[in-house]
DNA sequence: AACACGATGGACT
DNA sequence: GTCCATCGTGTTA
């Protein structure tokens, strides 16, 4: 099975992280289905990285789509998020929670202290900080293809969608804030925060 | 050169 | 619900 093309990342942030959502995303022998994503588009969004212009950090944004933007947030949390349209078009899909599909083992030795009990469920990947730390992945993977080491796969089966305002913005302009642009598949508990999350019609 | 703060997570009440 | 660790980054001076 081929990685998605850069085509499918080409498109509004928006309309790539529904079709993220229940897609594969790989790296370090661990393989999960994306179960939560949030979308960070351009222009007009107060919530995005690249809102002020770029920047050393961000820069992977403006780049080509089906790239990985990854920093680090609170000085501690390794984020993971997909860019999406053309050059020049700073937007992206951030990667909030996944099931694991495989290295289950790896997982739980990733998102436990040493010598501490292995973590079981939800709690290992339900969190943006929790999935970048479950795949190995820190800021020396921001701008690296989604097609390499890390790569991300088509779904399967296409979950039913919930959608909601996307989390810890409170900085942005109100209607950014409330702004449904977090996606969750509805079959799935491997989600971070189930409150404002609605069928979508 | 100084400073304020964040697309969080874990521990605790 | 509250508290706070922890530091790279962007902004301001």
């Amino acid at each position: 099975m081929d990685p998605l093309p850069p085509s499918f990342y080409d498109r509004d942030a928006l309309a790539v992280a529904a079709d993220l959502v229940g897609a594969v995303v790989a790296h370090a022998g661990v393989r999960l289905r994306i179960t939560e994503v949030e979308a960070y588009r351009y222009p007009g969004d107060t919530a995005n990285h690249a809102r002020m212009g770029r920047t050393p950090r961000n820069a992977p944004m403006w780049g080509p789509p089906g790239h990985a933007y990854v920093y680090l947030c609170y000085g501690l949390h390794h984020l993971l998020n997909f860019v999406t349209g053309p050059p020049g078009h700073p937007a992206a899909v951030l990667v909030r929670a996944a099931e694991p599909l495989d290295g289950l083992d790896l997982v739980q030795a990733r998102r436990s202290p040493p010598g501490a009990r292995p973590k079981v469920g939800p709690v290992l990947l339900t969190g943006p900080g929790k999935v970048a730390q479950a795949l190995a992945l820190n800021t020396s993977h921001s701008g690296a293809p989604l097609s390499g080491p890390l790569a991300v796969y088509t779904r399967e089966t296409t979950p039913a969608l919930l959608s909601g305002p996307r989390v810890g913005i409170d900085y942005a302009e109100q209607a950014d804030r409330e702004a449904p642009w977090r996606l969750a598949a509805a079959d799935s508990k491997w989600v971070s925060v189930r409150r404002g999350l609605h069928p979508i019609p």
